[in-house]
DNA sequence: CAAACATATTGAAATGTATCAATATAAGGA
DNA sequence: TCCTTATATTGATACATTTCAATATGTTTG
């Protein structure tokens, strides 16, 4: 029970209080997270066609494939990412309605 | 060298990086310091007047003032918080601009 | 100067994180 | 069915983070 990510928040529509905020910005705050999500949002074709893929993400990162595989499953549980299983593999989206909340949040809050 | 938060960037005036927007959002990842950011958003009144110190922080998240004194300096070297020093108080303050930048950045990145 | 107070630093403990190697699981194709 | 490929999980290691108690530093005031 320990050497992984404490994955936990998975948040689903809720109002995003003071811990759902911390959490999405904890998945944002790793240089490689960002890099995947840089790469999410550009128009790039993955190498399997059809969306961006795992393999894609280690061959951007440089990472090994169970280092994606965690990164991944932080950002999705953040909602920042939508993983969804197509055959053999796992495509990757951003879900753009938590990135505008939490850009909201940072613009208004001050 | 060790048993405290790494400090390092203290961005000053650039163009903000994937390490540098990565220090931002990790700055803001820890449900204390958003509760301490909330709090300087806000338009409390210290108990010291003429701002907000460090023992208001005390009190508004319980914890100790090492603590505070630990988060603020991590808000700090995120440019997300102008500290200044008068008299025998440090004053917090947001930089609105440093909100503003990670705020858009979240909002047009995809 | 000495006492009082605000903040910073040090030291230490508990917990969390990033990463990879090894292995397991799942899905498609020969 | 067996092999190959994509992803997930486990286990381990190195390091980072949060927190407080104890102590140091700096500032105002008696």
């Amino acid at each position: 029970m320990s050497g992984l990510l404490q994955l936990e928040p998975t948040m689903s529509e809720a109002p995003l209080g003071l811990e759902g905020m911390a959490w999405i910005f904890k998945a944002l705050s790793d240089p490689a997270r960002l890099k995947i999500i840089m790469y999410l949002a550009s128009d790039a074709v993955g190498c399997c066609g059809d969306g961006i893929c795992g393999c894609d993400l280690e061959s951007v990162t440089g990472l090994s494939q169970p280092t994606i595989s965690h990164h991944m499953k932080c950002l999705a549980s953040a909602g920042l990412v939508v993983a969804q299983k197509r055959g053999k593999w796992m495509y990757y989206s951003l879900d753009t309605r938590v990135f505008a909340a939490a850009g909201s949040y940072l613009t208004q809050c001050c």
